[in-house]
DNA sequence: TTTAAGTTTCAGTAATTCCTGAAAATTGAA
DNA sequence: TTCAATTTTCAGGAATTACTGAAACTTAAA
């Protein structure tokens, strides 16, 4: 169960950038291995590979499937689970942006709000409250940003990626379409896809 | 030196949430102190307001140094070093999301790029292979991308991300300009397909 | 219900990361 | 150059995180 050693750097890569990641070495590999396994693995089969212990693996799978990037895959006439990842990648990066959104934004844009929110006489130091305004608005652009490119499939989210800054020109364009009127922001209550008023449909 | 309850639940947070942004509890707290702090702070002061050793603040310093976040402001008058972050947390944003694609993609699609590049006849796994050559491609597209977005001006940022899926119609009429004719759906708020799903993040 | 294959939990230990005080190094004024 | 103020380094201990084996739990076939 030695894989080739192409694999066995690719995995062996991901454990060690795990760490970097915000999961451990272990998960790293157990996806890792996963993602270049044609064949779902179990879980023996992932010990035996990663020589790692069986309730390691378990643990790691538990991990893996709290990030939403493990599929299970009935195989038939054997009890044991057989896991997979995704087969498609950008379904993988969409998930892992989610999931990291969750993880690493969301809550400081909660603590944020909710400081923001609460009674400004006791706050004394406006130039705090300043920035933590300028950081709780930053973040809350983002996050919409980033709800709103899931909506996209990965065909349009490449093509987009492709375009990168060539939208500048674009930017341009709505400036001089839309003289000063500005641009509605994408609140989260609604307007979503309405805003921009310079292509309300596709016949454009 | 005890900071309004305010400042001191951002910097607790800034602590806590520093293991999952891949520093440590200190130097999230460090970042957020001199974030939300009008003056520039010496590292005596740093180290009080924390209530953490004074070398402690030495090497959280030299770790937000070599994350591009610190400011060392000169204090006529005073020996001692004076410390500060960028004033704008848009610039700041920038910084972050560059040094983290340093640390945590750069390094993959090098390890992916020399696997790929190896000799084939060695390579018996199509499949795996595929799989880095899948990952390798995304990996570059959303490099480049970020990569563009840098040279964008904070202004210009934040119009595009206002502009959200907005773009989605700007992608339309790309197709239709280089003449590939695509089923085109007419969903006024953009294509409701559920295929996969990505995007991106960041934070400090 | 019994049984055995399979999975998960968990207490203890190993490994890693973080923090401190003391010592060394650096800096600038005298 | 000397000296004192300031900063950095680093060995060792503290805290946290990761891993293991054994036991507990789950499941489905008999």
């Amino acid at each position: 169960m030695t894989p080739q050693p192409h694999i066995h750097a690719f995995i062996q890569h991901f454990g060690e950038m795990g760490s970097r990641w915000g999961i451990n070495r272990t998960v790293g590999q157990i996806c890792a291995l996963l993602v270049v396994s044609e064949e779902p693995l179990n879980a023996d089969q992932i010990s035996e590979a990663l020589g790692i212990s069986r309730s390691n693996v378990s643990m790691g799978l538990k991990e893996l499937h709290s990030w939403n990037l493990l599929r299970q895959v009935p195989v038939q006439g054997d009890r044991k689970d057989y896991f997979t990842t995704p087969d498609d990648v950008w379904e993988m990066a969409r998930t892992l942006i989610e999931e990291r959104r969750k993880r690493e934004i969301d809550p400081t844009l909660s603590m944020l709000r909710s400081i923001l929110l609460q009674d400004d006489t006791a706050n004394q130091d406006d130039y705090a409250r300043q920035r933590m305004q300028d950081m709780h608005d930053l973040i809350e652009l983002v996050v919409g940003w980033l709800t709103d490119m899931q909506t996209l499939n990965s065909q349009r989210l490449q093509k987009l990626l492709k375009l990168g800054s060539g939208v500048n020109k674009v930017l341009d364009m709505t400036d001089k379409l839309s003289g000063k009127a500005k641009l509605a922001g994408s609140d989260k209550t609604g307007d979503k896809d309405n805003g921009p008023r310079w292509a309300q449909d596709d016949t454009c």
